[in-house]
DNA sequence: TAACGACCTAGCCAAATGGCTAGGTGATGG
DNA sequence: CCATCACCTAGCCATTTGGCTAGGTCGTTA
């Protein structure tokens, strides 16, 4: 499915034989496209494969090897699948460098990503066309990119001691519905569970996002991109 | 693949006078640059102006007046402004088609926009690089291009009687305290006003978002790009 | 085997919320 | 001048919620 993108690439023509080889994983055109044509305006760069599925990530890093992977997190509609793909990358291929390029600001995210290896967390609305490339100069001279307001998320993260920890799925689903404006009992009946069990659900989750209400719950969720 | 033969920005006079001319909103660079390139791989439309803020919009159909504009309705804090610019430029340019770029599908922001003139409605998540072209021949044609699930939301919404309604300043301000997981007396105390009236805006915005919980309040308001 | 995590259930009580009626002000514009 | 709208306040009451303790099963993994 990428092996048509990567025939797309203009490797010919005056492309030093030290450019930084790319692959990008996004699952909107746009960015793709955008993202392509920014990086291979400045000569170095070069953008082998394009990835819209978890799956697909991992089948282009493991056939082209990149120097850097740029990634949104975001390809399904479970953003932790990005973060396992994060973690497997960083591991299985150590001088694959990623680069997370998100739609939103979630400090789990961020601190989760970091955690699993990421090497650069930059937000889509806030980057500057010439940041991306100095970001990944950057990042493969070993430095470690935090893009406008992600630098406060994680000091913020480290003063804490709370360990961040993942919503399971159940928890999920739970705030799935209250974000449809479900009453307890409503969620109940409709997961075939026990009131206490939705109310169970909600207390963990709502200790792991660190909030004391519903309605920031949901907030936080959908910050996270986990609905 | 000419990829490279849009070296620098291309302004209107020097077109070809069959082409299409475009003025394009977004905040987002990476979006700017790949939309300009999708568009400008198809002879026949050439972008002639981008804008970043919603003064910019006006300024830039002011000056001059496109033939479409493609505009993401959430330039700043405020979709509501976007919605507002719809509504000037349909109305001051009858012959400027104005087409939709939203990052979510919200049944208010579409029918809102639709109510004030926009002639098409896309989810950058969801466009396919040939929909664009496609859907802006469409336009021009006088067609009402609706990308998938838009044309849902919207026959729903003819169902049903209720008029779409917005919300005020007051209302999404308490609305974001809301989502920060304060409770009614907190809002208060924020925004010094009473228990009473936190409460009496909390249950006008709910009538109009038509939601019967402040879960589901936030989550329509974020759906929405309110907050 | 034991430990662990995800999942499920019950009950308690104070606090918060939803939904309602019934008023008030000031600014704006037909 | 009157209507309209955004904004503000008060009180009532049933329901929901947050926060807690205290159990249970099942499957996986050390």
């Amino acid at each position: 499915m990428d092996r048509e993108t990567r025939s797309d690439v203009p490797l010919g023509r005056r492309m030093p034989q030290a450019s930084t080889r790319i692959v990008i994983a996004d699952r909107n055109v746009i960015t793709r496209v955008g993202l392509r044509s920014i990086l291979e305006r400045n000569t170095g760069f070069a953008v082998i494969a394009e990835a819209t599925s978890y799956d697909a990530v991992i089948d282009a890093v493991d056939e082209h090897g990149p120097d850097v992977l740029i990634i949104d997190l975001d390809l399904g509609d479970d953003t932790t699948r990005g973060l396992k793909v994060v973690e497997e990358v960083t591991e299985r291929y150590p001088t694959t460098k990623v680069l997370v390029l998100a739609n939103t600001l979630s400090e789990m995210i961020v601190v989760e990503a970091l955690r699993r290896g990421a090497t650069g967390y930059l937000c889509k609305d806030d980057v500057k066309a010439d940041e991306l490339g100095k970001g990944i100069k950057a990042i493969q001279d070993g430095e470690t990119v935090l893009g406008k307001g992600v630098g406060n998320l994680v000091a913020h993260s480290l003063g804490s001691t709370r360990q961040t920890e993942h919503l399971t799925d159940r928890e999920i689903d739970v705030i799935k519905h209250v974000a449809k404006g479900l009453s307890t009992k409503q969620i109940a009946v409709a997961m075939f569970i026990s009131d206490s069990t939705v109310k169970f659900h909600l207390q963990n989750a709502s200790r792991k996002l660190g909030a004391h209400r519903r309605a920031e719950i949901v907030h936080r969720a959908v910050a996270a991109g986990l609905l």
